[in-house]
DNA sequence: ATTTTGTTTTAGAATAATTCTTGATCTCAA
DNA sequence: TTGAGATCAAGAATTATTCTAAAACAAAAT
């Protein structure tokens, strides 16, 4: 019986890396709201609860979050990174028009296949959508209306 | 009977975008050895054949060749773009230990693989996948034989 | 308990890739 | 030919990120 949700002390312990104050909060300003902050994002939430946090520090917890594997980087194009906790596999969509990420369930049965060279070693893929989220799209459906 | 291969000119005047000498050595650059350089490689093809020609002008015209469809930007995390002139629809591998890229083909599975909300409006999927080439693969496989 | 050793944090400097700015040049159409 | 707008070059500026060095901290060994 221990399907409860794991702390975030008790996910750092098992991942392995040493439990810090700093790395606490920058792994719960992740969980607390699960959307895709950047490092930025993740520095100002941190900061409400630890004023002294430098942005160097969220740098390196999100490294050490991300190498330990508790956390996720999620790169588009070039814009600045962002960081999920969402640990089971999955893609993502970026909005163009607003800017919203969200996580996309992959049906693992049905996915595309790829060939690679014989011999390579794939070992991470990372499907990665672009279009306008439905809120968007539906603006640009209807332009203002010419009343 | 046309299949014979478009001329770089052909290629820039049918996409609509004007057709500038700079363009010109800044697209012929990538079709002529159809790796995935990043724009500072470019640069220094292009201006193997117009010296004069500087890093913002091919920041400039990679980005029109983008915008106008007849080039794509690959990204795989942070580091620098790269383009690739291949449109057919296809995915990248990118190699952790040479850092080579190459293209992956991909075949369309019958089934929806991901679940986008409804109303959502997809224009561009994107599948990186990441490992090591068969050459770097081998490598690791085979340590320093302990003679 | 104290020293040692290694890790983490911080602030600020440094870097790298890219974008922006400005004035000059070019191109196309009227 | 003469504008109007697009494009170019050079270098400055921006942005995200990484690096550096010193201080603080933690765990292990004495």
């Amino acid at each position: 019986m221990q399907a409860l949700p794991e702390t975030s002390d008790a996910a750092m312990t098992r991942s392995g890396i040493r439990l810090t104050p700093q790395r606490r909060y920058v792994y719960e300003a992740l969980m607390e709201r699960r959307d895709h902050p950047t490092a930025l994002e993740v520095f100002l939430r941190a900061k409400e609860r630890m004023p002294s946090i430098s942005l160097a520090t969220v740098y390196n917890c999100l490294d050490a979050l991300t190498e330990s594997g508790l956390v996720r980087q999620v790169n588009c194009d070039r814009s600045s990174s962002r960081y999920c906790p969402n640990l089971v596999p999955h893609g993502h969509f970026f909005c163009k028009g607003c800017g919203v990420v969200f996580d996309v369930p992959v049906n693992p049965g049905n996915q595309p296949a790829w060939e690679v060279p014989s011999g390579a070693d794939v070992s991470h893929v990372e499907i990665t959508l672009r279009g306008l989220c439905p809120a968007c799209a539906q603006k640009s459906t209807h332009p203002t209306s010419p009343l």
